[in-house]
This record gives structure tokens, C-alpha cells and sequence, in this order.
RNA sequence: GGUCCCAUCGUCUAGUGGCCUAGGACGCCGGCCUCUCACGCCGGAAACGCGGGUUCGAGUCCCGCUGGGACCA
């Protein structure tokens, strides 16, 4: 047991971010991997988009993907007590001050800056207030923030697992603000407060806060308490190469769980993106991810998220899970397109085994069991009109099937084996190709030109229902003049 | 605009100075298997952004440029 403990801070917006998912699934890897522990903490501090089914929308996400945490999830709505003393204590310290400066003040001087092209900094014109202005100040009720005090010269520097030694001059900080007027912690300073509280080791986040980090850096120093290890992750990308967002329509974790995609799947997939065990397993569990996962692995560059690749990989898991699992969660789909319903599928498990045998190596998502094989549960489909004209013509076709149709009816009990002998004999009999009686079978009994083998199709319809199928087809074909 | 980061096939990646004639995977193309569709198998096209160095030797080290991204404004 190591003293390893990690974190994510996700803040609830009612959207489970596939980046987000990343940033968990590289925390609860290494802490699973180190022997650490992972804790959640919710950023919940903005209320208006805090509610608790935001909250559960995150939480039923990481449950999903077995990314379980190991504390919390502690929410930082219901810590604000805890930062006033720390910037009691930096005041104290004179490691911060107060600044009376009036945000009328900032703004004009910010938007000089701007006018004349230049960057804008704080001047740090409260920086050497004496006590005695400080105090006349106070008195008079003057709000103020606090700033924290930096070099002014030097370099800001911290080492990242990832992206090795990171430098960035004083001169390009200023004495940010670490609370506000009214009291409350800047996101930086609770970050920091809130670290420290938990007692994080190892900062693992996207690399879009390589900027907080220098600050934060300054704060822990501040404070007086060692900094944690970090390792910023690269970044989640779209096909066009910026970054993935809500707004731009991309799918959220709830989205490709609603489509059908396998958590185990997805997890593999997050899993690699970004990082390499560097050999070229890349169909791994979480057992076998958690063996050889360390930060040596993760890759610096920004990856483009591809949902193709997460679709292959899907397919591969569906592939290989157990039939009684697929049954299980695939029912939903069921049920959603209106093919079956609960009880119906409990009923008939037995039989649902063997559907789902026959269709899962063609299947991507679990929408595609209802998709792909609705024929199984409804008789009323239309024929794919393609496939009339290609496979229901010539004008012995009607007798051949009818023929067919008769012979298989001598078997009450249709055994796979038993129906192939009966569609090769009778196509010897007629002298054509087996195929010439196969395909339009198939298209009579599923409606369309592709699928499952026909004879494992007509072992899990049954007897009575091929029966009704192949009468009905026949009528229709005959009809097509 | 300022600051920081990044740079191998379209995409995810292996590669830490000679083992690289740059390997794997997705996707794409062709073939095999076959009752169709898939699966599977075999094969193919496809990359070290550019320019300088360093070195006997550079995808691998250094510098510049270009490109991309992030953060801040």
C-alpha cells in the first residue's frame, strides 16, 4: 500500500465529457497500478449548473465504465469554510495582500493596455500598501481582493511526467487573485486548498492546465506544502483537430452508452488513446492495462478522438461476450424499437441465446441487435426492393418454394442440418444451384439479402414460422406480375 | 495578440544514434473462405513537415522555420 492518491475534479454540466472519462480512466489506472487511492471531488460551486442530476450524470457514468473511486465524491459547494483561513494564513504570512483596487479601475486599465497593444498585467499597485493604508482602508469599508505575491524576476518551473521540464519567466505572471471580493476562493486557490486537504499526490489532467499549474505551483509554495507530482495528459481532439466539445455536437459518454457502445469497449479505447503499453496489445482488459500501466507510456502529442476505431473495438467486445450478457444488454434495445418486451425476452432466453449467437460477429453496436435482426421478432417486414428484383424472378421460383415449403413442413422439429438437406436436395431435384433457392429464401424469411446463415435462420424461427413466411412470400412473388 | 506545449502513414501508435528496406492497429483497396452479409485469413497503397547543424552514421540530439493545439486577453 503506497500513499498514492489521486483525483478528479470534474464540475457537473449535465454532459459526461468523453475527455473527462479519459482523465478518470488515467487517474483510477495509475492509482489501481501504484496501489494508490482515487478520489472524486465535485466542482460544484457554480450552482446554476450543479443540480443533482447533473451531479449523477457523471457519477452513473464512472460507475458505468467500472471507474470506481475510492473517496468522495466530496463536493466543493459544501467546503467553502475551509478557504478563508488559508488566505488568513498567506495574509499573515505576507506571502499575499489585499488589493483595493475597484474593478473600474482594472477594467480601464486593462483596456489601455489594449489600446496601446500591450499586455496586460496587474501593476501590483497594492502590493507594498503599508499596514496603516491597509488598515485606513479597511475602515473606511473598502472591499478588496487578495493577490498573491511573486518574484519578480526568475523562473517559474516545474517538472511534468509527461511533458518533461517546464519553465516560464516571472515576468510573465502577475499577482493573480486568489479571493475575490465577496470572500470566495478563484478556482486556482480551492483547487490548491482542496489538494492539499485530500492530501493528492498526483495531479493527472488534461494539458490544458499547464497554465493553472504555474500558479497553483506558486500557491502550494506559498502555503509552504510540497507541490504534487504532475502529469498533464495530451489533449482530446476532433477530426479537425480542435478540441472536443459539447457545443460542437460531439458525443457525450452517455451518448455512445445510449448507442450501444460496451463500457469495457470504451474504456479500452480512452485507454489508448494517448497511451501505449509499447508493445502491440491493443485489445487489453483493465486487469492486463493495470499490469503495465505507467506514466513512461503516455504520449505528449494531442490524439484525435476516432469513433471509427471505438466502433471496431466495440465490434471486437461484442464479438466475445457471453451470450447470456449480450441477452441481458441488448434487451433494452428490444424493447426500445418495439420488437419484444421484457417478460417476452425472459420467456424465451433459451431461444434469445441462439439469436444473439447468430448475430453478434455482425453486429457494431447493440442498437444494431435490433436493427440488424428485427426479422426475428416481427413477420410483417416489406421486402428490401433491391433484393426483389435480384433474387425474387424467374417463373418457376413460386412452385420451387412451394415445393420446398412443403417438404420442410414434414419436419416438425427443423434442425439446421435437416433444413440444408432439404434446400440442396430439392435444388438437385430442380437441377439449379443451391444459392438459386437460398437467397430468395432468405429474402422470404427476413426480408433482406444479408445475415445469418440461412439454415441457422431457419432453425430459430421454427417450423410454424418459416411455414407462415415462405406462404406468405410465395403469394407475394406470385402477385408481383 | 501574449505565454506555454506539441510534431512518424488519413487516424491511434512502436521507435530513446547503427537491429528502419520505418513495425502494429483502425480505415481504404485487392484476393481467399462462402448460401448472402459479416467474421477470419492473405496481400497492397499509405508517414518520419521543411531547412540548417552535431556525428563515421539521425525518425532518434541541437537550432531555426512552418504547421497544429491549449491557456490568457
Amino acid at each position: 500500500m503506497s500513499d498514492i492518491r489521486v483525483r478528479i475534479a470534474p464540475s457537473p454540466s449535465g454532459y459526461f465529457h468523453v475527455g473527462t472519462a479519459r482523465t478518470a480512466i488515467f487517474n483510477y489506472l495509475y492509482a489501481r497500478a501504484k496501489g494508490g487511492k482515487f478520489v472524486l471531488r465535485i466542482e460544484d460551486t457554480d450552482v446554476a449548473r450543479s443540480s443533482k442530476e447533473m451531479v449523477d450524470v457523471i457519477l452513473d457514468g464512472l460507475k458505468w465504465l467500472n471507474v470506481e473511486w475510492d473517496e468522495g465524491p466530496y463536493h466543493q459547494s459544501r467546503r467553502q469554510d475551509l478557504y478563508p483561513p488559508y488566505a488568513e494564513k498567506l495574509l499573515l504570512s505576507k506571502r499575499a495582500y489585499r488589493c483595493f483596487c475597484t474593478p473600474e479601475e482594472l477594467t480601464a486599465k486593462r483596456e489601455e493596455a489594449q489600446k496601446n497593444k500591450q499586455t496586460y498585467q496587474y501593476d501590483r499597485k497594492c502590493r507594498d500598501l503599508t499596514d496603516e493604508e491597509v488598515d485606513a482602508n479597511l475602515n473606511q469599508g473598502k472591499k478588496f481582493t487578495v493577490r498573491l505575491k511573486l518574484p519578480l524576476e526568475g523562473e517559474a518551473e516545474f517538472h511534468d511526467e509527461v511533458l518533461g521540464e517546464m519553465k516560464k519567466a516571472y515576468e510573465d505572471l502577475d499577482d493573480f487573485i486568489i479571493v475575490r471580493s465577496d470572500g470566495s476562493p478563484i478556482y486556482n486557490f480551492a483547487v490548491v486548498v482542496d489538494d492539499i486537504l485530500m492530501k493528492i499526490t498526483h495531479v493527472i489532467r488534461g494539458n490544458d492546465h499547464v497554465a493553472n499549474t504555474f500558479k497553483q505551483n506558486e500557491i502550494y509554495d506559498a502555503l509552504d506544502v510540497d507541490r504534487p507530482v504532475y502529469a498533464h495528459l495530451p489533449l482530446l481532439l476532433r477530426p479537425d483537430r480542435s478540441k472536443v466539445s459539447k457545443r460542437k455536437g460531439d458525443k457525450s459518454v452517455t451518448e455512445y452508452r445510449e448507442e450501444g457502445i460496451l463500457a469495457e469497449a470504451l474504456f479500452n479505447y480512452l485507454a489508448l488513446l494517448g497511451w501505449s503499453p509499447k508493445d502491440d496489445r491493443e485489445l487489453m482488459s483493465e486487469d492486463e492495462i493495470v499490469k503495465v500501466f505507467d506514466f513512461k507510456g503516455i504520449n505528449p502529442t494531442n490524439a484525435i478522438f476516432d469513433p471509427v476505431k471505438l466502433n471496431w473495438m466495440n465490434s471486437q467486445y461484442v464479438m466475445k461476450a457471453d451470450n447470456h450478457t449480450l441477452v441481458q444488454i441488448i434487451t433494452p434495445y428490444l424493447i426500445e424499437a418495439d420488437l419484444a418486451t421484457k417478460y417476452w425476452i425472459e420467456t424465451r432466453w433459451q431461444w434469445m441465446l441462439k439469436v444473439v449467437e447468430a448475430l453478434k460477429e455482425r453486429c457494431t453496436t447493440l442498437k444494431d441487435f435490433a436493427e440488424n435482426g428485427y426479422y426475428f421478432f416481427k413477420d410483417d417486414f416489406e421486402y428490401d426492393p433491391k433484393g426483389v428484383k435480384k433474387r425474387f424472378k424467374g417463373d418457376d421460383l413460386p412452385d420451387q418454394l412451394d415445393s420446398v415449403r412443403e417438404e420442410l413442413k414434414k419436419h416438425y422439429e427443423l434442425r439446421k442440418e435437416t433444413a440444408e438437406k432439404v434446400v440442396r436436395d430439392k435444388a438437385e431435384e430442380f437441377g439449379v444451384k443451391p444459392a438459386a433457392l437460398i437467397h430468395p429464401i432468405r429474402l422470404s424469411l427476413t426480408g433482406v439479402t444479408g445475415g445469418p446463415g440461412l439454415f441457422d435462420i431457419i432453425e430459430i424461427l421454427g417450423q410454424p414460422e418459416v411455414d407462415k413466411r415462405l406462404s406468405r412470400a410465395i403469394e407475394f412473388i406470385r402477385n408481383l406480375n
